[in-house]
DNA sequence: GCGCTTTTGTGCGCGTGTTCACAAACCCGT
DNA sequence: ACGGGTTTGTGAACACGCGCACAAAAGCGC
């Protein structure tokens, strides 16, 4: 199902047409130039309720209270509600809202409307798995060009598009009106490949590299770290880990300087080789 | 350069010991069990910090400011020192951090002082690639299995490791003592596979499927998206089209519903076709 | 036409995280 | 031994996002 029907969807059911978006309000408060101000933790979540949506209307669901639709997501249903209520006022009070026309609505909002063409930069394990991941990802994005600077790499297909050489980059954006740069080449090539798809024009860029990138203000920046999440799961346990040993510890002496403890206790020890799995 | 030397670094040259964590503060007024509470938001910086101690620990840097640090990490330098503060004071006034025994102390805090076995279900397009993904990412991480449903797949050797099948999952989990499960399988399968980690004892899960995960309390749940974090991007061009096209309305006439000129003006025209490079 | 039920939209209090700014601590030169 | 310069660690103000709880609105039955 595809959100691109411009026009209001009619409804063939007695459900009455949301009204738009209310004259007042704060809406209006905003400065001019930014038509309204989503909060960025509200915009981040568009993208799943999104998804949950797109998913009940293949199902054949027209209608859909907040709680449900938040129940998809994993969210709030308060904080969906006031998600949705930063784009408009698009739902019928003791009805719900109509599935269709959210999605469509949704996906104006994010810009799906149009498809964004997006290269890829560092075709090797992971931008070679980016370019088949099934059309990267949902509808509104298309994989214009791919790019490496291994010789060896350019030429080769991949999913149906031949790898160009790195020294075309500035080339290849202007060509495909490039909106969207991801980055997937080794941590030392990342900060020279950002700096050229910004002075090629391009103002969004993923990085996937594990490196610290600095673009100018006015480039969207965002990153994908692999590393950086695994470790965070690995705090996690070797916190539940610690908290035992602490304790069990803590219950054997009552040191005043309980630092130490831990650095003599918990450093060397290797607890999780046997007690891991509990 | 690996951290896990347990013994206090001795310095070589004339900086001091610093001082382990105070044994008065707030330190020690947590509750019993959680040996200190530090937040979230700083954990998921500290892999930053660490990675950017480490790059400059193989340049020979041995010590180093705030500032400096907080520089190579891309994040404000006030910041950086309340991080590091919550794993206590590891700093020596006037002069900085010690490289070694920062990078040393982070990497206990995340657990990294021991090898975490990794499971990849999924072997797909994306599960190959976190398999060849250079040890998958730092140390601290070994990746033990991995696992698919595909019959074909099943055999073959991906990164010196073979493919095991779906059905040995929680076999394989306790033999590995698993303790990260990497979910990179097609969306609907994907909470299945969460629901026999968990059940095989799994408590730390980061999920690629785009799909929304439940799982009970007490797991550790992370997603990486990435047709999340496209549209996120999408937004944001979409939001510089729109801003320009809403100003060149709101000059042209002045209307009292607001709404319907960007329904009208913005939702159907495709402004980007031309204008989408600037 | 009217009250009852349902569900949206939102005002408000609260907790968390960020930033500023400064005192405390430390090194070093004299 | 001591003062000057530097940098950490942190108190306090601020900003932001979350979730409760409720009023406003819509549909429906009688």
């Amino acid at each position: 199902m595809r959100a691109s029907s411009p026009e209001r969807p009619s409804r063939g059911s007695g459900v009455p047409t949301p009204r738009r978006r209310r004259a007042s309000g704060r809406g209006s408060a905003e400065h001019d130039g930014a038509p309204r101000g989503i909060p960025e933790a509200s915009i981040a979540r568009l993208p799943l309720y999104l998804r949950a949506l797109v998913a009940m209307a293949d199902r054949g669901i027209t209608s859909v209270s907040s709680e449900e639709l938040a129940g998809a997501s994993g969210v709030n249903s308060a904080k969906l509600r006031k998600d949705l209520s930063h784009l408009g006022s698009y739902g019928t009070r003791g009805v719900g809202y109509e599935v269709d026309y959210l999605v469509y609505q949704i996906s104006r909002e994010l810009g799906l409307t149009q498809d964004w063409a997006v290269a890829i930069i560092g075709i090797g394990n992971l931008g070679r798995a980016l370019a088949n991941y099934g059309g990267f990802a949902t509808r509104g994005f298309r994989t214009a060009c791919l790019i490496d600077a291994d010789p060896n790499q350019v030429g080769q297909r991949v999913s149906g598009l031949a790898v160009r050489h790195l020294d075309d980059l500035e080339a290849l954006i202007a060509e495909h009106r490039v909106a969207i740069g991801v980055i997937a080449t080794p941590a030392g090539a990342a900060q020279e490949v950002a700096d050229r798809l910004v002075a090629a024009g391009v103002r969004s860029v993923l990085n996937f590299a594990p490196a610290v990138l600095t673009v100018p203000p006015g480039v969207e920046l965002r990153k994908v770290d692999l590393s950086t999440e695994l470790q965070i799961l690995a705090f996690h346990e070797q916190r539940r880990v610690s908290a035992v040993a602490f304790e069990a510890a803590a219950n054997a002496v009552v040191p005043d300087d309980v630092g130490d403890v831990i650095d003599a206790e918990l450093g060397p020890v290797a607890p999780a080789a046997s007690g891991l799995r509990v």
